[in-house]
RNA sequence: GGCGUGGUGGCCGAGUGGUUUAAGGCAGCGGUCUUGAAAACCGCCGAACCUGAAAGGGUUCCGUGAGUUCGAAUCUCACCUACGCCGCCA
């Protein structure tokens, strides 16, 4: 969410970075409405506090004069004047709020200057690492390879739970586990992430806090009884941990990790990309998330998008890196990278990680404050996320790249000691 | 699920309808003293918002939301949450 305020003083900032998005023909009509209700607001404001400081007179003298036993009932009845006329400017106050709170939850962040104009053609590849392998019109696709050796079970998943929902058996299923084990240990012990082991289920305020409500609802998986979600990434979780709180500064920045399965209900997304493990309803991530001074969120978001990348060097995957064009940044994010592994038996580019700093955009959603100094004012924290990694497209592209001509499959080193064996067949 | 007791500033904690402008303490900041530090003493010390060029002025906030009242931290109702006991249960 933005600042109320830009809608005062930086009205063209706005527009401008709706522009950048390729966005401001959409959002133009709702920044002009923001911009009156806004104005309305604070009018209301205005004359609402001048009235309720005229009752705060009359009720104190109500007082006074009681206590020297004195009649009242002509401040009474002013005072009930006054407290009809609060009550409807109380009313315009809170209508126009929430009105210009329901258009501020439908803006986008501004993203950082850097960040190139327009829409996915304008992506930028920044670097890439690894080769995708020369032979790769003959390799077979992941779910070809993940049945013939017994690894997956994407039947039996439909069955007991309906089409992308995956069942991983056997040393596949020894694969999931060992992947999880090797990239904790990777972000605790040589990047110094703290592990968190948290809740799949989360509020409504969480939800909203992270910015996937209101707007992105029909994604979300939901539990109508206690008006529950379950989690589309544990960056909800993670970045809520601290919700409504003032951490000091001496605490950041703050680096949180956690293993979680993750929920995608991916309406409107049949048919695209939706056989085998490219795009399924449930899969399980490794998310990072940091909490850092506004100063040094750029230079963190490096540091972030770095640590996913040590992962996919262990696991000896080609990957690029991609800075997303504004049109293709995430609606909470102010710069993104994505990055993509190649996928020989597809013969795709599979976004497996995509790293985001989201300035203060969910920090002032979620009120997550630090202090700068003892006795200096709050001021919002940055955050940002990265996954390190989806393990769905991961195993996909494991297959796909280490695949053997006998049909077997090669196991990264870095991976043979947490799956148990150098080879899968 | 039932009954009971709580939720007050960064932390602890007093406060049962009107000088609450939320006591007091801890922590923090500044000062006196000291070679320096500690101790002691003195002062300052919550957040958000409106208005204003500024100085300043004003409003709101005591778990959340409604209600009663001229006036609510205080009274009523609902909800959230913590703890205790009972019930159920892996």
């Amino acid at each position: 969410m933005h600042d109320i305020r830009l809608l005062r003083d930086q009205l063209d900032r706005l527009r401008d970075g709706m522009r950048r998005r390729k966005k401001l023909d959409e959002l133009a009509p709702l920044l002009d409405r923001a911009e009156e209700l806004e104005r309305d607001r604070r009018s209301a404001i205005t004359e609402l506090e001048a009235q309720q400081a005229q009752r705060n007179r009359l009720t104190q003298e109500v007082g006074e004069r009681r206590k020297a036993g004195r009649e009242a009932t002509d401040l009474i009845a002013a005072g009930r004047a006054a407290g009809d006329v609060i009550a409807a400017l109380e009313h315009r106050k809170s209508s126009a709020e929430a009105a210009v709170q329901a258009l501020l939850y439908e803006l986008p962040n501004l993203t950082f200057d850097e960040v190139p104009e327009g829409g996915e053609e304008a992506n930028r590849i920044m670097r890439a690492w690894g080769a995708p392998r020369p032979d790769g019109s003959l390799i077979k696709p992941h779910w070809e390879i993940g049945e013939r050796l017994g690894m997956l079970d994407v039947t039996r998943g439909a069955k007991i739970s309906g089409s992308g929902f995956i069942v991983y058996r056997g040393i596949g299923a020894r694969l999931v586990r060992g992947l999880m084990n090797m990239m904790l240990d990777i972000h605790t012990v040589e990047h110094g992430y703290e592990e968190c082991s948290v809740p799949l289920v989360v509020n409504r305020a969480s939800m909203t806090g992270t910015g996937q409500l209101p707007k992105f609802a029909d994604d979300m998986y939901h539990i109508n009884e206690e008006d529950l979600f379950l989690i589309p990434t544990s960056e909800v979780p993670l970045t809520n941990l601290y919700r409504d709180e003032i951490l000091d500064a001496t605490e950041l920045p703050k680096s949180l990790c956690a293993f979680t399965a993750c929920f995608r209900r991916e309406a409107g997304a049949a048919g695209k990309d939706t056989r085998g493990l490219l795009r399924v309803h449930e899969f399980d991530k490794v998310e990072l998330v940091k909490y850092t001074t506004p100063e040094t969120s750029l230079t963190e978001l490096e540091l972030l998008t770095s640590h996913a990348e040590v992962i996919l060097q262990r696991l000896e995957l080609p990957y690029r890196v991609v800075l997303l064009a504004a049109g293709d940044t995430g609606f909470a994010s102010a710069k993104t990278y994505d990055l993509e592994v190649f996928a020989p038996g597809v013969g795709k580019w599979l976004e497996v990680s995509s790293c985001s700093v989201m300035s203060d955009f969910q920090a002032r959603r979620a009120n997550i404050r630090y202090r700068p100094a003892p006795g200096e004012k709050p001021r919002f924290v940055h955050t940002l996320n990265g996954s390190a990694l989806a393990f769905s497209r991961i195993i996909a592209s494991l297959l796909e790249h280490g695949q053997q001509p006998d049909g077997s499959v090669h196991v990264p080193e870095a991976l043979q000691s947490y799956v148990g064996c150098s080879t899968l067949r």
